[in-house]
DNA sequence: TTTTGTTAGTGTAAAAATTACACTTACTAA
DNA sequence: TTAGTAAGTGTAATTTTTACACTAACAAAA
């Protein structure tokens, strides 16, 4: 049997991009601590869990978000830690979360991950979780349980700040098969910005993990574009070269 | 009484600028947990402590720093939280640390803050130490207590990242009144590699919050150089510009 | 008082990166 | 055949980055 450890948490800001709505959502799993209509937010937490004694922090964020979710071979990254003493807000908060573990917690200082994944491909698994995962638009996600708007907040600094930096990319976000358009409006809306177009591609034309295929998008009421496919060893290499001159 | 938390810790990487010899060091202390002369540098860990349960973390990791150390009015900054089961790595660690807190410890999670200090200015303070903390040259801290390898080599990742993107500066490595040459030496020694003179100037000339004085050195041995100061209040505006670019 | 040693301080030309900006092409569906 | 749509392309101006070498000003020693 498991021991979970009553004090500390892990959390999954799971960051989706809608590419038909071309808006950037988050995934949130719902409770039935607040009853009332007018709680706003207040039942919608990320997806997270009390940290196993035994468990390695990461594939303990993994799990949890597989279990909770049925999403897997998702890229998590470590943000931050919470740790204010009176992150749990509300009593009844602490009585749900007791309730839900079936221990006593104490105060609890949570791990913060974060992901990026392309909604239309991992899609949570709807039957397991019984409409309690459902993703929201980052817009509209004011107010949620615990502390979880703070923890909202520096997901979304660190992310616009790794996109930008280009550690991290959002390929998971796209296709296999994309065309550079996808790869703008991508980051459009990530950042939440226009780009020039020409002056996107003089970028990307630089970036050899971006790999042209020989091949065009068909069915399309205007010119096809040329598909794109993303190698992920060359990003790699390219992103250690990027370390090194930090390190 | 204070109660700690079994399971929670922090642990402070405090950097420090050796102006005269060059060097970056960092602030260990030492345990006589393995009584062996050669056992490395073993029983050197960072100054660190379990958690009080009703603690903030920041304000925990400003205290245990305080109290270890003397040092105060330190800038921490929170950079990854540690929680691999296995840690601690020896029997005799886990003894230690039950031993030292008085009380029976769980699988510890750390959470990791570092800090840029100048070494000749807020030195720790001797009497309160008793001999148990010295300073290191960062070169030679391999092979240290617990996992604090991996978080020297996480922190020092942090620290030249956040250099470089100007997240973070190290004027308080510097005295009040200093000159460009100081600065650009203590970039050398943090990052270890040398800059160019005038470029470095063209660049600093660009950054409004180092303020040149209408003053000199003096009783130097050669032509003596304008001295400067570090304008906080500028350097903050200068740098939310940035953040919010990000954001 | 002259010399010597030492660090301070300065400019430029070439190369690279960034910015702003508008039209033609290739396809589908009507 | 036409209309509508997104794809794809180049350039000139500006800014940023890079590499590089000498003179100036002081203290100490001779």
């Amino acid at each position: 049997m498991t021991i979970l450890n009553p004090s500390l948490s892990v959390d999954c800001v799971i960051f989706g991009l809608d590419t038909t709505e071309q808006e950037l959502k988050i995934l949130v799993y719902e409770r039935d601590i607040f009853p009332d209509q007018n709680s706003g937010n207040k039942n919608l937490k990320f997806p997270g869990s009390l940290v196993p004694e035994d468990e390695n922090l990461d594939d303990c964020a993994h799990r949890v978000l597989y279990e909770l979710t049925g999403l897997k071979n998702v890229c998590l990254r470590q943000f931050q830690a919470f740790g204010d003493p009176s992150r749990i807000k509300y009593d009844e908060e602490k009585e749900w979360t007791e309730r839900h573990y079936g221990i006593k917690i104490n105060r609890v200082v949570t791990i913060g991950y974060y992901a990026l994944i392309r909604i239309d491909k991992q899609n949570p698994d709807q039957e397991k979780i019984e409409d309690k995962v459902k993703w929201i638009n980052t817009n509209d996600a004011d107010n949620l349980a615990f502390d979880h708007s703070l923890i909202l907040g520096k997901a979304m600094e660190t992310l616009h700040r790794d996109i930008v930096l280009q550690n991290v990319v959002g390929f998971e976000l796209l296709p296999e098969k994309f065309t550079l358009n996808q790869v703008q409006s991508m980051y459009e809306v990530i950042l939440g910005c226009s780009l020039d177009k020409r002056n996107f591609r003089k970028k990307i034309g630089k970036a050899n993990y971006i790999v042209p295929l020989n091949e065009k998008q068909t069915g399309v009421r205007h010119k096809p574009a040329m598909l794109y496919r993303f190698d992920s060893k060359l990003f790699e290499r390219s992103r250690e070269e990027i370390n090194t001159f930090f390190i």
